[in-house]
RNA sequence: GCGCCCGUAGCUCAGUUGGAUAGAGCGCUAGUUUCCGGAACUAGAUGUCGCAGGUUCGAAUCCUGCCGGGCGUACCA
């Protein structure tokens, strides 16, 4: 890559000017304005600063001893100490060149490729899939892909909620509630019904904590039920993840860990990270500023573990079986108070792990009124419903704009289109940020969308339908016009903006590239034609639609979208 | 009360170690098709970046205070 080459040049040259210059702090971006150049460097200002040096000064003794002339036509001091880099157009070319023969165009895999485990997802036994999963999905599944692609070898774990005392009130309905007909046409709306019927009759509490004491103790009967429920909803799940394109490397259930709750109790006591309070046993951080209030319960009153607990040998197994290097829980931000004390926890108790943990998380899905996701009638949005409409509206629009297609054609289409335009919609945003869901928005097939990105794609393909390919390997690469220049130049930065989003687990940085990658390719194709230039000018703005069509697919792809050939 | 997050164009949102003149889409106005898919492209108008201080050569970004909103805050996850 040139943009790490210079970098990595310009770190050289600064520790012969700054013996104790943070190396990792001097970094190397494309220019936020082009008339500057094409990279840029800002560290230099920083690294003065800091030093009381003069940054100008600083920048012209760097500059002397950076050997950059087989890379750059320039490199220029501006203002304060900018350090601005143009590239020759002939490095551009070769990198191109090399580009069609990577496997992945213009991405380096990493060097010290890590172990990750990605946590995200977590659908709940006996409740269906709904819009609160969605994000987590989505999230997690393309942070596994984009870190896969950088070469890291990614571990997804799926944390199924299937512990709890609903299953008292489930296993109760299910014994005297239950209609066989309805479970076998829709077994999840039906365990549903027969939990609202139990939970709202308060005369049935007792009963339904006997049915939930005995199936903690280990009752055949009960037994079987519980697992018949995961069994029907793990069926829902997989239909689901199907449609998403969603895989899993591990999927545990809470109640894996139940055997292991006890002694970590016992051994966060024996090890005074935790204390009897209240009834309660719970862990206290009296040295933290913002936890010292908020003690974490690891056992409450009634003897039973929680969440905390669960969570906590779930790290345990997870960091035994795997020793990864980083693990990350995708979730809603209101699990951050929780996340702080389960880390915080789990780094008292287990001393050694050296590994990283993040919480990545993420805001609400709101309604047009601005108001959490909700149907007319006030329900929670199921998810299969969701993907559903999804996939009808992709479909009205493809049947308008491509109505001589095959139906079965047509149906292939809108799954791409409709899924990927719900992905998408959800990707391109701050995932901190909440995001109010609108069909018309993410299907209105303009703007930073993904049929814009998938439309740019068959424009791409279209191309190549009406020509032959050449030889990749004997094509003459001369780039004179602007955009061709722009659109090479932003191709080069595919795999820089992957690792950004690695970086920050930040999926929309990839978003906005790509988005801009599409316009970018629009503008050449508008001015540059193709087909009807002659064989050499044809040949060299073919290896720019080529690549363009590699990134758009490689870029969806780490999104979880799909592109098509014709939409 | 305490903690976290948010407040950027009429609407929905971006904004990469603080960095160069704050950007898109929708909507609005005016254009572009003997040419590879017009689901496109070009041009134009629109901002006290919630308010007030501070740090800095430089602040939407960092610090302090205030206003407004969302969420969390011991036995749900």
């Amino acid at each position: 890559m040139i943009q790490s080459e210079i970098e990595s040049r310009l770190r050289q040259a600064v520790a012969q000017h700054v013996d104790d210059a943070e190396q990792e702090k001097i970094l190397v971006r494309p220019c936020s304005d082009p008339k500057h150049g094409d990279f840029q460097s800002n560290a230099l200002m920083a690294l003065a600063k800091k030093r009381g040096m003069n940054p100008r000064h600083l920048a012209e003794k760097v500059v002397d001893d950076l050997r950059l002339g087989d890379i750059c036509q320039s490199v220029d001091i501006a203002g304060p100490g900018f350090l601005n880099f143009e590239i020759k157009s002939k490095v551009i070319e070769e990198a191109l060149a090399a580009a069609l023969k990577e496997k992945i165009p213009f991405v380096s895999p990493a060097s010290e490729p890590q172990a990750i485990i990605i946590d995200f997802s977590s659908p709940n036994v006996a409740k269906p899939m709904h819009v609160g999963h969605i994000r987590s999905t989505i999230l997690g599944d393309s942070l596994a892909r984009i870190l896969r692609m950088l070469g890291h070898k990614v571990i997804t774990d799926n944390h199924i909620g299937d512990w709890g005392t609903q299953f008292g009130m489930l296993i109760l309905g299910w014994k005297t509630k239950l209609n066989k007909a309805a479970l076998d046409s829709d077994p999840i709306s039906e365990l549903e019904r027969i939990y609202k019927e139990i939970n709202s009759d308060d005369s049935l509490r007792e009963a339904a904590r006997y049915e939930l004491v005995k199936l903690q103790q280990g009752d055949e009967e009960n037994l079987k039920i519980w697992r018949g429920m995961i069994e029907l909803s793990q069926q829902q799940f997989d239909r689901v993840y199907g449609r998403l394109d969603v895989q899993f490397n591990e999927t545990l259930g809470e109640s894996f860990y139940n055997p292991y709750l006890e002694e970590i109790v016992e051994e966060l006591c024996a090890k005074n990270i935790a204390g009897v309070s209240e009834g309660a046993i719970v862990v206290r951080f009296p040295d933290d500023d913002q936890l010292n209030d908020k003690p974490a319960i690891v056992r409450k009153s009634d003897g039973a573990s929680n969440y905390t607990t669960t969570d906590l040998a779930t790290l345990r197994y997870r960091v035994e079986k795997w020793s990864p290097n980083k693990i990350i829980y995708v979730t809603d931000g209101r699990q951050q108070l929780h996340f702080q004390q389960l880390f915080k926890i789990f780094r008292f108790w287990n001393n050694q792990f050296a590994g990283q943990l993040q919480h990545v998380w993420f805001g609400s899905i709101l309604g047009p009124d601005g108001k959490p996701f909700k149907t007319r009638s006030g329900e929670t949005v199921r998810l299969d419903e969701l993907l559903d409409e999804a996939e009808q509206r992709a479909f009205k629009a493809v049947s308008e704009k491509n109505p001589e297609l095959e139906e079965s054609e047509k149906r292939t289409i809108s799954k791409i289109i409709g899924i990927g335009a719900l992905k998408y919609s959800d990707l391109s945003s701050n995932r901190q940020s909440d995001y109010v869901f609108d069909w018309d928005k993410m299907l209105s097939l303009q703007g930073n969308t993904a049929p814009y990105l998938q439309y740019a794609y068959t424009r791409v393909r279209s191309i190549f339908r009406k020509t032959t390919e050449p030889n990749w390997d004997k094509v003459v690469i001369n780039l004179d016009a602007a955009e061709e220049l722009s659109l090479a130049k932003h191709l080069m930065s595919f795999g820089h903006t992957l690792e950004m989003v690695a970086e920050d687990n930040r999926p929309n940085y990839l978003c906005n590239y790509l988005y801009d990658l599409a316009g970018r390719f629009s503008r050449f194709y508008e001015s540059c034609p193709v087909i009807k230039a002659g064989q050499a000018e044809r040949e060299s703005r073919l290896v720019l639609c080529e690549l363009t069509g590699r990134v758009l697919q490689r870029g969806l792809d780490a999104l979880g979208i799909q592109v098509t050939e014709v939409m």
